[in-house]
DNA sequence: GTCTATATCCAGATAGAC
DNA sequence: GTCTATCTGGATATAGAC
């Protein structure tokens, strides 16, 4: 997969999209609460008033902005789906899109998963219950149908798989890891799918 | 192990521990920005003065907590390793007590593994610096020095050993998980220990 | 749709008596 | 060490011209 496959804002001339540019990139940085809309503006170049009349208010900003990246990586996991079969190699793609997506967008891989949305956005469900997520539960689910994955509690399974590959975005999102996400991908691989091989 | 032995803020008298306590419910279930000193007043029953006395400011209530639950998991870690030899048994007992720990009290495990702590601490690395994490990676490392964990890069390793556990416990704290996490720590032991066996 | 100027409120923090 | 009363800045959000 090409780098530009996963670009998610190509720069945007327009006030939504330089503002939810804008948003992505402060609020990963500082997190929701220590960005204010004064800042949003300034970075942005836009208005107070143009901003409030797009969003209504800060929480519409981080609303947009959760809802075009969701939507955008589902779309992505669509496209893994038709392009592959089996178990295996969905999982795997999975995990590799992640990566990729670390590599070259890590705010969005930051907003997405790890921001805690349930303090700035109340109403929405966790992360977790996101469309994105439930389509990588299932791909491990109906491996488990057919018998390419062995027989243990779904949840489990689906956790076993993806568990090591999200601690290694987590840790190299926080800075820990030196080197690029690509550069294990086999071993993480190897050692997700063992774990729930038959 | 008991729940008693997890127990970290048995019923506090002094103004400090009712602060911490305080705190650290309010922080995890509304968020650290979404909780203000005058709330923590309220709910604690301590006064203002009182608690700039002892913190200096609000964030100096959760650098004590951080400080003070670190402490507390440092210490049961450390009950680990003296107690059990072997990487298998040493993981397992970390599983194990991080699944206790989180039916027990899960504001403490929701604070310390998942708070976004660089947003209200800044001068504080991420937590998987922090000692008890480096620990976690320890009892694999030296697994793999005897043979009992297979070699592969030993962030790797620790990723895919904790990596299920750890995503258990997230889906835990946001409500996914119907039953306590005691009821899948065999199935969660055995993948994990499965992706990195010899 | 975009802008500037401005209103309003409440957070974090302090003063100083007891 | 604890308390009440108070200050102050800056945040979100609005008004209304263009």
């Amino acid at each position: 997969m090409a780098p530009d496959d996963v670009k998610f804002f190509p720069p945007a001339s327009d006030t939504r999209g330089k503002v939810l540019a804008t948003a992505l990139q402060l609020f990963t940085r500082q997190g929701y609460f220590n960005t204010s809309v004064s800042q949003i503006v300034r970075v942005s170049g836009c208005s107070t008033g143009s901003i409030y009349h797009h969003f209504g208010d800060k929480e519409g900003i981080a609303n947009a902005l959760f809802e075009a990246l969701v939507a955008r990586i589902d779309a992505l996991f669509d496209d893994i789906e038709r392009r592959h079969s089996g178990a295996a190699k969905r999982c795997r793609a999975v995990i590799e899109l992640l990566f990729t997506l670390t590599e070259a967008e890590p705010e969005v891989m930051e907003f997405v998963l790890y921001a805690r949305h349930r303090e700035f956005l109340p109403e929405r469900g966790p992360i977790c219950s996101a469309r994105p997520f439930r389509k990588m539960r299932d791909f491990v689910a109906r491996g488990m149908e057919t018998g390419e994955v062995r027989a243990v509690d779904p949840v489990v399974a689906a956790a076993s798989v993806y568990g090591g590959a999200l601690r290694m975005i987590h840790l190299r999102l926080d800075g820990v890891l030196e080197r690029p996400l690509g550069e294990f991908l086999d071993e993480v691989w190897a050692c997700a799918w063992r774990s729930v091989a038959p």
